[in-house]
DNA sequence: TTTTTTTACGCAAACCTTTGCGTAAATTGA
DNA sequence: TCAATTTACGCAAAGGTTTGCGTAAAAAAA
């Protein structure tokens, strides 16, 4: 037996006065007379009175619902994202729909239709690792929902975006493995249709060419993002006799992976190999050696999608032009980089 | 420039019929002619109507979104369940709110109290470690509204529960401690205040009780659930000179904080210590050496304990009784146990 | 005192949908 | 052919809230 929660009307009736009044009283406006007021506002927290959120949607034509798309809510960014977004989005009343792709083009599609039948008010996505196709996001965009995307993002330039400098964040990093005494390099880019790797990518070369001569990249190593793919494809890159003294990794569960391969196979890290991820998941520290990364501030990216699209919102009618917000990244340097001639942290 | 979406009344108006007769045409009732039914069918694709769910969810007195609290979406086993929980929500159409607590028994009251205001239709729940208020909970429930804990749940019988066989899960586990040799325990405990540690805790005796004499548990180490806690906490342990050669952790972001304490003081794990740890993480099988574990199907039971909500929801008027479901654990057995005379997989 | 303004409230529409009931017209049965 | 039934639709209420407009009574101004 479900207990009906009060309503205005049930103040009213209880008040003797209208369901107008008892609104305009709990709003507190200049229409109503003090004592009613009073009356009002007492006998509404006794009742223990909530506006019914729904009423007021309808009445708004706003359903305070919000869809957030993202390939897997397992990656600790998106996890993370999406724990920022609650936290703006909560505040402000909103709830959320959270659909995951599972790196599926296809299915990232049937969500974002399926999110814009449920008829949300937006839509914070982070895409599919091969969705070229935005056809899904255009549909949204013509029913008038706003979109913002994080970290990862097509190309399309009527959404809102939130996301880091892919090129200048892998310039650094791969800058931080020649540093540390690199020569040949070996990119372990994940899967070959994902934008953001693409990018890095272009960053490392950047690199490289700054560096000017006797630095190489020796091979760009394609695999899912998954630890076992990567440990696979390290250990056949390492059967296959590949030189190579530096990895950099398009993130950290690939790097996990490959660096699990690179122990078993005898080798040390970084006194043969110098590893460097990206995302510095909590793990990093934690794995033997401690794996390098470059950190995003991923919650607070998430937290900035959130405000965004709220602002897109808030601004319905005027029709905000999409904003670009680029965070920074944080290199964070541990063992599996320390220098050639340090002493090994595999030493115990 | 929001459009407004397509309703029931344009298609009437459009067609020169009533509103009625376009919604009974949609739901295939018998009270409606063919032909006009075939039009409105048309009509309504091509407008690309949607029926608006807020309308809905005020008829039917549903609002259509359910809360979830959780300590941390941070803990693999949460956002784990979060996946599993949405998979299920968002077939039926419903949203979430998820509300961090962050530990905090406070925030917890507060998110529970904000969910009730927001006159969500459910509320599922892991509890704050030291959430031994149930007011807030008491409260949901006196309003009718459906609670379903899952993994840490509270002393509550007015509410449905997903949970394991903690204290089975602990015996078997230091079962397994002892299986390998072990004979002075050590049990990290995680915060004081959990239960579902201190549950652990009367498994651990259960089993050592079992092994008759020659086993002893040593020390019950209480510290927060982070890696850097559990690091410290061992890190002094050691220092104490405490002779210990198993541990048992009641999670694995402990167990890998002080794996990496035992490394670094350098000892050799199992072949020193052997090591068990909670959850099985997707970074257990990674870590030097492998971490074993108990495995929680968490993203099944986050599943069954919406179907348990949606389950209560449907039975609204019946009010179904409570109804727990237990779930099966696995070990997960991997170096950080091996046979103390087996190959040290330290050795590169 | 009369007129104008202010105060303090109520009515009703709007947001969108479902559904019980009423009722013409068409169909069936006698 | 007339009564009884069926068919096919419309009306209106309900769900909870906000808000423009109308209007009595009270207060202020003339």
């Amino acid at each position: 037996m479900r207990k009906k929660p009060a309503t205005l009307k049930d103040i009213a009736n209880e008040l003797g006065v209208s369901i107008s009044t008892v609104s305009r009283a709990l709003r507190d406006s200049h229409e109503v007379g003090e004592g009613v007021k009073k009356q009002v506002r007492e006998l509404a927290a006794a009742l223990d009175y909530h506006p019914n959120p729904l009423a007021l949607g309808l009445l708004r034509r706003r359903s305070f619902t919000i869809g957030i798309v993202v390939p897997s809510i397992g990656y600790y960014y998106n996890h993370s994202a999406i724990s920022g977004i609650e936290q703006v989005l909560n505040r402000r009343g909103y709830s959320a729909m959270i659909c995951q792709s599972q790196e599926s083009g296809e299915l990232e599609a049937l969500h974002v239709r399926n999110l814009v039948s449920s008829q949300v008010d937006g839509i914070i996505a982070s895409i599919a690792e091969n969705s070229d196709d935005t056809a899904h996001f255009q549909y949204a965009r013509e029913k008038g929902i706003p979109i913002v995307f994080f970290d990862r993002a097509p190309d399309f330039p009527q959404a809102s975006r939130v996301v880091i400098d892919n090129r200048e964040a892998a310039r650094n990093a791969v800058q931080h493995l020649l540093n540390a005494g690199c020569r040949r390099l070996v990119y372990f880019a994940g899967p070959a249709g994902l934008r953001i790797s693409n990018t890095r990518y272009e960053g490392l070369c950047q690199a490289l060419e700054a560096s000017g001569s006797g630095v190489a990249l020796h091979r760009v190593v394609h695999c899912p993002i998954h630890q076992e793919a990567a440990y696979s494809a390290m250990d056949s890159l390492l059967g296959d006799g590949i030189d190579f003294d530096g990895v950099f990794a398009v993130n950290d569960r690939v790097a996990m992976g490959l660096l699990s391969a690179l122990i078993h196979r005898g080798l040390r890290v970084p006194h043969d190999v110098a590893v460097i991820g990206f995302n510095d998941e909590p793990y990093c520290n934690y794995l033997q050696p401690g794996l390098s990364s470059v950190a995003q501030p991923s919650q607070e990216m998430g937290a900035a999608a959130a405000r965004l699209l709220l602002q897109h919102l808030d601004n319905e009618e005027e029709s905000l032009s999409p904003i670009v917000q680029i965070f920074d990244t944080r290199l964070v340097v541990r063992e599996s980089t320390g220098r050639k001639t340090g002493i090994g942290t595999l030493v115990h």
